[in-house]
DNA sequence: CTGAAAGCGCTAACAG
DNA sequence: CTGTTAGCGCTTTCAG
């Protein structure tokens, strides 16, 4: 003899609308009408209703709500950075987040490290998850794979990096010329020997940065065997072993532009370890916490994460709501911050 | 007259199983069987329905699948930090999202700022949306508001600080024990004048902190006449003040705790300011980028985020696969690093 | 003001 | 190997 299986061993945590409306004595429209706030519910039934809803510690599934609602929103955002860890990533998330908030939107926030392979299988699971709209840091040299969602008319808002083979809206600084302004900057102060420390150029901003340095080296007819280039470098341990092997060369730099905030980190050990941070000028892209309090502070070119993904939140949100915008580049400002370490002169 | 609604104005941005099913030939079970790789489909079969599948750019909808799946999980997990925008936080999300991806469960991260209403709006969405598990780090004084989730049996596992009122599994520093060694750190050195600088003492592990603060220096006998106190700190401006302000009265601190990473933030540029970062001690709680450069370097008690989230996440996801587990309490080790500015002696 | 019936996109269970 | 039927929890529609 077997006994039948128990009600107790529920393999759902979760209470039903179904099991509210038992207890409240009601149908489970009355009970869906109550909890999302509808009219037409009676004072004394919608009391009996919350009391119930309590009484079971009820929240409505939002998934099984959106098979059904009109538009079938999931009010879910797909957000894909380089990294949740990356303090400049953190910063656009948490504007995205903050404007998704207001509307009751959570955010699926993926690292993809710029791999993109990761960035396919990120992007892939968003749509898995039928989000709302997508806020998207690109890894990818080829975007065509996006090309169906965006003419199904999914809201796509590319930051930080502008997409390649598709037309979107893109949100971004305006790297090329912020990366020829700090050029400009220290070649102003007579340094010729400047070296560029840069991730991998098939990353948009990253061959932005280096196409702004190499044009204003141009335009002040900067021979380019003075230059010193580093690409593709993958982290701070990257970076500090380039540089050092720059800063032990024969004609080394006297100043020294990294394109990047992880990069900027191993330039800064590189020039310790050399014993030349009071000697060889730096610039870096990015800012980082207690980048002013070194000696000498980090002269550095501020984006501003959170107006980044503020922007494209509002962009992606504004679709969402039906207005019909033209394909945009929003170009956000970013300003060079002088510090110190990018007024040091060249020797002599 | 007016026109019949038109198939081309569909309000869903995406194709459905059935429209696939259409497409190839098949009903929709083989076409649900094909893109989850379920077994007894012909490869001609499997063939057509993948490139009906490629033709309209269908992903599953897997909001409705989960609806029916055993189980009902919807791969999702819920994660509460401070704020994405935290070094800290990040490590823990980082880790957290690197388990979550080995098994295609999407993260949905929020911020709530260490104010109690928004940790429970947050958690009530997370409900909502269904997810599979919790990884907390609450804010609230008491969190009975959660019980009758856990008895459901949601695996909810709590980080870096343990909650009030109810049973459940916390993976944390040992906050109380690590903060009493940075103490004795000082106190070893001759200092007794030492500050502490510290957040909200509602928050569990800030008052840990300060408990193994106050303990130590009871041990050793120091009057607490010595003892500079600042708690109710929100963050690194808020600091900065109050420092300075100890530090410009008649018997100022030769020594600093500071119990949190923005609050060290602060705490720095206050010595900056007040020149005296060469003459007295500082250790920090929590690393920070950069601190290992700057002069002195900072000594902190190293959090190894990382290990926090992934031991955290690990716990649901044991708990999820039907391990019947106690609930606990897991330890992770914290570090003490000396870099120099924990090492100034105290003047004489 | 309230509830019954239908169906969102999908998968479990079963029948061919 | 394949398709049909039912139903997950909810909202829409429509009839009381």
């Amino acid at each position: 003899m077997t006994y039948p299986p128990t009600e107790a061993a529920s393999p759902r945590p979760h209470t039903t609308m179904k099991q509210v409306a038992a207890l409240a004595g009601v149908g489970t429209k009355t009970v869906s009408r109550v909890v999302n706030s509808e009219p037409n519910v009676s004072p004394e039934t919608a009391r009996r209703v919350w009391e119930a809803v309590r009484a079971l510690d009820y929240h409505v599934d939002m998934q099984a709500g959106s098979l059904r609602r009109a538009g079938g929103r999931t009010l879910t955002l797909g957000l894909l950075i380089s990294s949740v860890d990356n303090p400049f990533a953190g910063g656009i998330h948490r504007a995205v987040e903050t404007l998704c908030n207001q509307r009751g939107v959570a955010v699926i926030a993926s690292s993809m490290d710029d791999d993109p392979q990761r960035e396919i299988v990120a992007v892939n699971e968003f749509m898995r998850r039928r989000v709302d709209g997508l806020v998207l840091t690109t890894a990818a040299e080829d975007m065509r794979y996006l090309a169906p969602t965006l003419e199904r008319g999914l809201p796509v808002v590319f930051v930080d990096r502008a997409p390649a083979g598709i037309k979107a809206d893109v949100v971004a600084s305006e790297n090329r010329a912020a990366a020829a302004s700090a050029t400009r900057h220290l070649l102003e102060r007579g340094h010729r020997r400047i070296a560029l420390l840069v991730d991998r150029i098939t990353i948009h901003t990253a061959n932005e940065r280096r196409k702004g340095f190499l044009e204003e080296l141009g335009r002040w007819g900067v021979p380019t065997a003075d230059v010193h280039i580093a690409t593709e470098l993958h982290g701070a341990e990257d970076a500090e072993r380039v540089l050092l092997e720059m800063l032990a060369s024969p004609r080394p730099p006297t100043a020294v532009f990294s394109a990047q905030n992880l990069i900027t980190i191993g330039a800064l050990h590189a020039l310790r370890k050399a014993g030349k941070e009071h000697s060889v000028a730096l610039i870096g892209f990015d800012d980082l916490p207690l980048a002013d309090l070194l000696v000498p502070a980090v002269t550095v070119v501020i984006q501003d994460a959170q107006e980044i993904g503020r922007t494209a939140a509002e962009r992606v949100f504004r679709r969402l709501d039906g207005e019909d915008l033209p394909i945009e580049k929003l170009v956000i400002p970013t300003r060079l911050v002088e510090r110190g370490s990018g007024e040091i002169l060249p020797p002599g």
